[in-house]
DNA sequence: ATGGTAGCCTTGCTA
């Protein structure tokens, strides 16, 4: 089973992107974030022509999160639990197959003075405390999305310069090792040690030409679901093209249970 | 040289 995850940066202006993707790659799902559009706004009959079903957490110009599966979902759980205000769509998990999964796009953080800050480090304690209760489930999960997390100063092409960015701070990367702690494992780094690989390369001052990015997106296995990873990558040649998303797709492929 | 780009819409906010 192939699941991806990919920050697309609003899905009217990516949807041919995001078909052209489907078709090539071909993954059993896909975890878009950053959709900005209400659920009913989203192309879901586009989609359903290519073969895919999806599950939509919407909102009007801002995140949105959604699932897109070849098979259908059982058991669709939208929003994080843990604060019922929070109104903003960044949270969705169902099973397929035997396999549960979340698309999930983590709040920046920025500026660290503000109150968003801490609004991130909050969101990333109930993440970490549905991340738990799932391993209770004892199935395989992947926790997939845009983390805004740069885990250590090897993912970041310039570590003293965002040293006290919100994606760098000392206290995000503890809250995101508090969740590797608990026993799931950052699927990227299992085949790949080397440093400075990336994922989203800021559209301005020319990041993408020089490869000056972060490595922000990822697939966290819980240990049923890391016993049955075969491959990791990151997809970079959706990132190449004209009108591209700054994120650009990482994927992971689990050997089918047996 | 403290900029630059992109997408949305509250032509400012978010990233």
């Amino acid at each position: 089973m192939k699941i991806a995850t990919w920050n697309i940066n609003s899905i009217k202006m990516r949807l041919p992107h995001v078909l052209t993707w489907l078709e090539s790659a071909k993954p059993d799902v896909l975890c878009l974030q950053e959709i900005k559009c209400a659920t009913e706004e989203f192309p879901t009959l586009e989609l359903k022509g290519l073969g895919y079903h999806a599950l939509v957490s919407g909102q009007k110009a801002y995140n949105g999160v959604a699932l897109l599966t070849r098979e259908a979902v059982r058991d669709p759980e939208l929003g994080l639990p843990g604060d019922p205000g929070d109104a903003q769509a960044r949270y969705i998990e169902a099973t397929i197959g035997d396999v549960r999964v979340a698309s999930i796009y983590l709040p920046n953080g920025n500026p660290t003075t503000s109150d968003k800050f801490p609004y991130k480090l909050a969101w990333m304690e109930r993440l970490a405390l549905r991340a738990r209760a799932l391993l209770e489930s004892e199935m395989p999960v992947v926790l997939a999305g845009d983390y805004n997390v740069c885990p250590t100063d090897a993912d970041v092409y310039d570590p003293e310069g965002w040293r006290e960015d919100a994606l760098c701070r000392r206290e995000t990367r503890a809250r995101f090792r508090t969740i590797l702690n608990f026993g799931y494992t950052d699927a990227f780094r299992i085949f790949h040690p080397e440093p400075h690989r990336y994922s989203f390369w800021d559209y301005q001052a020319g990041r993408w030409m020089r490869d000056e990015g972060l490595r922000i997106d990822h697939l966290l296995l819980s240990p049923q679901a890391a016993d049955r990873v075969i491959a990791v990558d990151i997809d970079k040649e959706p990132r190449a093209r004209d009108k591209a998303s700054d994120h650009t797709p990482v994927w992971c492929e689990l050997s089918t249970a047996r």
